[in-house]
DNA sequence: CCCGGATCCTGCTGGC
DNA sequence: TGCCAGCAGGATCCGG
């Protein structure tokens, strides 16, 4: 489940279920999903057997378990779900489903953790924690950030997220605003839903050139990306069908709220224009003609 | 460094 | 009915 709003929701759920106990033991199925752990899938099911799970993080898209093991420095489970991928906290008696890829269980051998992922783009790494360069307010993010997310910045709704620095990063660019909503090391969290619903309440066009862009315009984009995507979560997040649940199975209702991401041909509910839909990046971009020109 | 495009996967849908 | 192109919420890697 992607997007920003979709992972703080299974965060919340690893918060809820997970959090203070203490892994018995992780089971991967093939190599794929631990593709990210250079030293190998064996180390990592060596090292993760025996640790408690201290909190669940998360910047952006990525989610993280902080693991404790006594005498030794704190380490982070990092999951990012891609595309499709999944975190079901399960009764032991269910089966496996289709497409499980790694099952975490417990030493109380209560519920237990499975990581689903139709399309295999997520995966699993054991890493190091290391100081937030930009530590804000220090009760967040206090155990550190997993070293292999360095390079993505905070998203908008992190207390080190500097608005005035992220909106002069873009204005840098020579890239279409719509690109750079999506580059994670610019500001992280947004994904294709949330950035064509920001460019739509902003009333911009996202092939518009950054640079050709004022400053106070690109802040209303990250406003509005900010907003939308904080109304996304008081649903529940944002899913079409199965694939996109909470750690209990559960889908968000935030689909029956969009205004353009796959509404092509509905009228914009600001204009009643079509909304029209457009190839672009590789993916698909949803936009009402008439509120955002593109110049 | 930044830019744009290709690539990794599986499954579903819609048009012929 | 069957087949196949196109599409799906993402990140990374590469040549330019």
């Amino acid at each position: 489940m992607p997007e920003l709003p979709e992972v703080e929701v299974v965060r919340r759920g690893l918060a809820e279920h997970v959090v203070g106990r203490t892994i018995a033991e992780i089971t991967l199925s093939g190599a794929r999903v631990a593709r990210r752990h250079l030293a190998g899938p064996a180390d990592l099911i060596d090292r993760v057997q025996g640790c408690r799970v201290v909190a669940a993080d998360r910047r952006g898209k990525y989610l993280w378990l902080v693991l404790d093991q006594s005498g030794d420095e704190a380490h982070a489970l990092v999951m990012h779900l891609g595309m499709s991928g999944q975190l079901l906290v399960q009764d032991p008696q269910t089966t496996a489903p289709r497409h499980q890829h790694a099952l975490v269980t417990f030493d109380d051998g209560a519920s237990l953790l499975r990581f689903v992922d139709q399309r295999t783009f997520g995966g699993l790494a054991l890493t190091d924690l290391v100081p937030d360069p930009a530590p804000g307010d220090l009760s967040a993010h206090r155990y550190g950030i997993p070293e292999p997310i360095t390079h993505i910045a905070p998203d908008p709704f992190e207390s080190v997220f500097d608005r005035a620095a992220v909106i002069a990063r873009m204005r840098s660019r020579t890239s279409a605003v719509k690109r750079v909503l999506l580059d994670q090391s610019v500001v992280s969290g947004i994904g294709n839903i949330y950035a064509d619903e920001a460019l739509w309440r902003a009333g911009v066009h996202g092939s518009r050139s950054c640079d050709a862009m004022t400053g106070p315009a690109l802040g209303r984009i990250l406003d509005h990306a900010r907003d939308v995507m904080s109304d996304a979560l008081s649903q529940g997040g944002t899913s079409f069908d199965a694939l996109y649940v909470n750690v209990n199975g559960a889908s968000g209702y935030f689909d029956r709220s969009l205004d353009v991401y796959g509404q092509t041909g509905r009228p914009c509910s600001r204009c009643a224009t079509p909304i029209a839909r457009e190839r672009f990046m590789n993916r698909s971009s949803h936009f009402c003609p008439v509120c955002q020109r593109k110049r």
